[in-house]
DNA sequence: TACAATAGTTACCTAGGAAACTAATGGGGG
DNA sequence: CCCCCATTAGTTTCCTAGGTAACTATTGTA
């Protein structure tokens, strides 16, 4: 039976250390004007070149709409462009030249903050524990669709 | 590089996971009209018995703001009844008669739920992952305090 | 007694999900 | 071949969850 209960400790654990990272992510990013969801958005638009809103959104795992609003966000400050593709229902959102230009100093900060929150882990235990969150959670989903 | 790269993706993780777990809880509890933020207080005031609104947001790691909203709805629910505390600035939160007897159908459900979410993880996979979870937590908000 | 600290609330912000909608695309039947 | 219809990309609206700042009311203390 505690067994069973633990399971309410784990889950509340991993939505804890979700909600602090957020929080650092913000923190980190505040004096740039950024958010974490525009962060994330950014990151895979330098790391992957441009890309589709879908196929952002698959890739980030988040519904459209939140993205359509982070995106717009972006788009007003500058940092990303929205062109039409081949499929006219299609938005191809790429980094802006001004978004290129600042990307290395919010990687920077990003990076020490990692480096930060990271120093107490060692490398070891942190690898494993991402395989084995990504394997819990690939299983997770794999679920859902059957 | 590499190396420093990947930790976005452990947050990344995390984060998804975190998400995950939360929609499950609330695919869950949708029948009984409840969610998950809702849940968790439910929990823990079966769980240690009556608290102080500020004890449940030390306990659960979260701020005054989305603690009092939640307990307002639970309140108008009929699931928690708030009495005045011996300081007259404290809200005592106990579960009233009606949650009392509805508690085993929804920690029917939610157990039922966690066992299939975890069927595909080993049980000492688990234990470790919530230790090294757990460590890392706490290591990080030590951090903060100093 | 004045003042700092604490409990809780209010107002406003970001992040994300569900449902309903629009516009464009792409396939079958006629 | 063309039209109708299902599908897909994005948007809009409205919901929950959580955080920060500013506020009120009470308490305790110097």
């Amino acid at each position: 039976m505690g067994d069973r209960m633990e399971t309410h400790t784990l889950f509340h654990t991993i939505h804890q250390l979700s909600r602090q990272l957020t929080k650092q992510v913000n923190d980190t990013l505040q004096p740039f004007g950024l958010y974490s969801a525009q962060w994330a958005v950014l990151f895979v638009l330098k790391t992957k070149g441009q890309m589709s809103q879908s196929a952002l959104c698959e890739y980030l795992a988040v519904e459209a709409p939140p993205m359509t609003r982070t995106i717009q966000r972006l788009a007003k400050q500058g940092y990303v462009g929205q062109t039409p593709g081949e499929d006219k229902r299609v938005k191809v959102i790429h980094l802006t030249e001004k978004a290129q230009q600042a990307y290395p100093e919010w990687e920077r900060a990003v990076l020490s903050m990692n480096d930060r929150l990271l120093e107490c882990v060692p490398e070891e235990q942190r690898v494993f524990m991402q395989s084995l969150l990504n394997e819990w959670l690939g299983k997770m989903k794999g679920d859902l669709h059957e």
